[in-house]
DNA sequence: GTGAAAGCGCTAACAC
DNA sequence: GTGTTAGCGCTTTCAC
């Protein structure tokens, strides 16, 4: 223990009772103060800041968060990679946390982690946070028993709401399928009489949303829907996936479910001799921020982490503060393809349609 | 509020008297099964966790704090991007941090932030934490007034340490200036003349440090120091440079302070007609995962994030945990040139020398 | 406008 | 081995 000469302890961190005896007020006034509750006269204010500032008075949070029941802090679960989406995702998520003033507390769940999902809320939960935030959760194969059971709201980005119940079960950064079709569309409009797909592992429910927007798109225009190759986000899995497709003349259009796995896959095709775009288009998704300068710069869908950080915290914020009120609304990202020179029309000879 | 009916509530989270009477023992005796002490009896155990476990106790984490004045949490305070490097050392972190059993809070300072580190320090402090993590800082312009005081022990990776006063001031992840010297050598050894350098920004540490290993391997060489050309990170600030460096016949290796910068530059230069490595060889940084599946396969430097964030962080808890005792020594992190195809020896043609 | 009193749920000493 | 007694530094409730 630190404190020291009892009373006015003067080594270690001063508190509000410290504050209120040099400021000449009650210990409730300075919380007052603190608080930026009503009631405080301009003098008493005046004096209980000076008081706090000359003992370099903070206040204790593990008080606060005892006394209060909140601890102003909001956990987020994340999947421990430094792959560009959840990447950028949670520092998005950061961002607006500070700027609402909550504290975040991070948790990982890595792939493959027997606890998993359920294990990443625990250790949340036993931190003490006013609320939570999974941000592209995958599925796990080792099924909880029973749904999940959180006393705070919760906010899922990018994927449906798992089995789990809580006071408010909020979704954001859906539409991934939409800006999967939106790619799909822009190939066959340029003349490709089907699209294959480089997907993404399928335990991600982003990979399984753009796998679906996709397929969704060809089966409305009536197109063949090729096999799928899966591969694992990395742009090595995609030159692996590249060298499959170099083999097949039918290829002519390939949308992979990321820019890396899009980047492996335009190597593996140009090194067997299959040059992007003149023999095969290819769209990545994400925009990463080499995507514009590999080469050829790719034709990508560009996803606004930011906004959908910024809007689904928003409204975890308002779900946390108002329980009792309805949930605010979700509102759909738009939908961003950002064309550059990886895709071009068919070449008129072969297959021709 | 949510107590309800007073002594035995039902509705809202049971404490550790509820466990103890349920359990039959005292709350002492709770609260050493929990923290597992030395000194509870087989039986006592087994009747505490049962009747815990029916009650769905979870310790109170904001109390333990208050009572014990440890929070059992490290703030880490990071850069806000979703960079390579800095990404992928905030993950290492976190894993480590998880697994020494400490909770995890972060915090950004955005590049121009006025309140910067300070501001930083200062919301870590507030919300309570037993250490530090500061990853990658950058010298921001609006100096302190002041050394920063803090109370816990703190670990700066990849700088040298700011000014700020601590019971323990740790730093990790040097060494970039002897990678960067390894990459103008290998450049050196191909047979260039000199070695140019796109450097990154030099408010980084980061960026400092590696313009002052490939300056330092040039001069040990006895070799011009040509003019530095300074980027901002960015895919797009290395192709700005590229079309610098490809007006200069005289230039035919460059370094790149990271890999982004560097697969800019070689489409710069590409476009500009000065092929990749047969006129001029592009050296990058970090060996991001696309590093080896662009146009021409990158050479690269591997950085250690794992291995540094991990190193540095049992340091930091050896340090929070035995506060008398003199700090774990650092470890020189190993050099890992990764050498591919965007390099060569130059063409024997023009400025022989 | 302000203050006094009573906890929040735990850990820290110490007694038994 | 176990229990008792005090706080930790706030917020809350209610009285003035």
């Amino acid at each position: 223990m630190k404190r020291g000469t009892g009373r006015s302890g003067s080594s270690a961190a001063p508190n509000s009772v410290d504050v209120a005896r040099l400021a000449g007020v009650s210990q409730k006034t300075v919380s007052r103060v603190f608080n930026e509750e009503p009631y405080v006269s301009a003098e008493a204010r005046r004096r209980v800041l000076e008081a706090a500032d000359q003992l370099g008075y903070r206040r204790n949070n593990a008080a606060r968060a005892l006394a209060s029941g909140r601890t102003r802090s909001i956990g987020v679960i994340t999947l421990g990679t430094a792959l560009y989406g959840p990447a950028s995702l949670l520092m998005g998520v950061e961002r607006v946390v500070r700027d609402t003033g909550y504290a975040l507390r991070v948790v990982n769940t890595m792939e493959g982690d027997p606890a998993g999902l359920a294990g990443a809320v625990d250790s949340l939960l036993d931190q003490g946070v006013d609320g939570i935030v999974i941000s592209e959760p995958i599925d796990e194969p080792g099924g909880e028993a029973g749904p999940l059971r959180v006393d705070v709201p919760v906010l899922v980005i990018g994927a449906p709401p798992p089995p789990l119940t809580s006071p408010a079960l909020l979704t954001a950064g859906g539409g991934a399928d939409l800006m999967a079709g939106a790619a799909t569309e822009h190939l066959l409009g340029l003349g490709h009489v089907t699209v294959h797909h480089l997907a993404g592992p399928q335990r991600w429910f982003a990979a399984q949303d753009r796998l679906e927007g996709w397929r969704t798109t060809l089966i409305s225009h009536g197109r063949d829907v090729p096999a799928v190759v899966e591969g694992d986000w990395s742009a090595a899995s995609g030159y692996a996936a590249g060298r499959e497709f170099a083999q097949d003349p039918e290829v002519t259009a390939v949308f992979a479910a990321n820019d890396d796995m899009a980047i492996g896959l335009v190597r593996a095709l140009t090194e067997a001799g299959r040059r992007v775009p003149d023999d095969v288009s290819v769209v990545g998704f994400d925009d990463i921020p080499v995507a514009a300068y590999v080469t050829p710069p790719l034709t990508t869908v560009r996803q606004p982490f930011d906004a959908v950080a910024h809007e689904g915290l928003k409204r975890l914020v308002h779900a946390i503060e108002n329980p009792d009120t309805d949930p605010l609304p979700a509102s759909a990202p738009p939908v961003d393809l950002v064309v550059r020179a990886s895709t071009a029309p068919p070449r008129p000879t072969g297959t021709g349609r």
